[in-house]
DNA sequence: ATTGACCTTCCAGTGACTGGAAAGTTTATT
DNA sequence: AATAAACTTTCCAGTCACTGGAAGGTCAAT
């Protein structure tokens, strides 16, 4: 199978799967007129990698986890290592977020929306604190 | 007042200072030796874009933000635009991470991280999906 | 023989910085 | 006055994970 059709497989573009070969992490062997095969093999690898990157774990760490994949002596408990900081990560990014939305819904509330042109969010962003109480 | 102490008053590093600059985001004069100087108007709209970016607006969206504020035909409305814009894709980017993080929490749970090899983790990223009912 | 759909490599751009090199300037110390 | 330390300048490269596009090779069908 070229390339194309593992494009179509897997749900990855042709170009990314290009982009992990060259880094890498999954690569394929070629038929004698350069263009790359995939088996079930290179499929498996790049549905797994496409898995990961949907649950937001790095190309290093899909390339951790496919590399205990490979291993039969890996331990559960290396896998749930990398998932355990990579859901670390996902908490810090998601406490940033949450705090980034209520700002903003507070400075949304505080903003009439008019044809004014005193704005409540240039003022907070200018420095000129809102208070609310 | 030099780069060094315009970084400090507001918290941004010179590097990204110089770097808004190159950009065109905020653009300070020189004294004839070269080196930027920094008064209150330029220190004003750094501060500006600093808190802006903890907002997480991009670049051109301080861009935009910093244009109105410049503009005393600016309504409102505009600058309420831009934030329900910016606070739609904070909203997504919140639903994405949560979808991720809760996925992540079902593996950990199902992995008990101990000696053995056989992951349920590894399992679910290879589509052996995880069947709790 | 030619069209069109593939495939190849290589180079450049994205966003928002950040690091580092090489060189000029100012300030402090000796 | 010389020197060293601390600042500043520009420029180039790297980050992350792709993505777009150009130029050219290959293959199947008409």
């Amino acid at each position: 199978m070229n390339i194309g059709q593992a494009a179509e497989q897997t749900g990855l573009p042709a170009k990314t799967i290009r982009y992990y070969e060259d880094i890498g992490l999954v690569t394929a062997p070629r038929h004698g007129n350069g263009y790359r095969y995939y088996a079930d093999r290179q499929l498996e690898q790049l549905r797994f990698v496409g898995r990961a990157r949907l649950l937001g774990f790095s190309i290093e760490e899909c390339r951790s986890l496919l590399s205990l994949q490979a291993n039969r002596q890996r331990t559960n408990a290396e896998v749930k290592t990398i998932l355990k900081q990579h859901l670390n990560t996902v908490d810090h990014k998601l406490v940033e977020l949450q705090s980034m939305r209520s700002s903003l819904v507070e400075l949304e509330q505080a903003c009439p929306g008019d044809e004014d042109s005193n704005c409540p969010i240039l003022k907070n962003l200018a420095g000129n604190n809102i208070r609310v109480d």
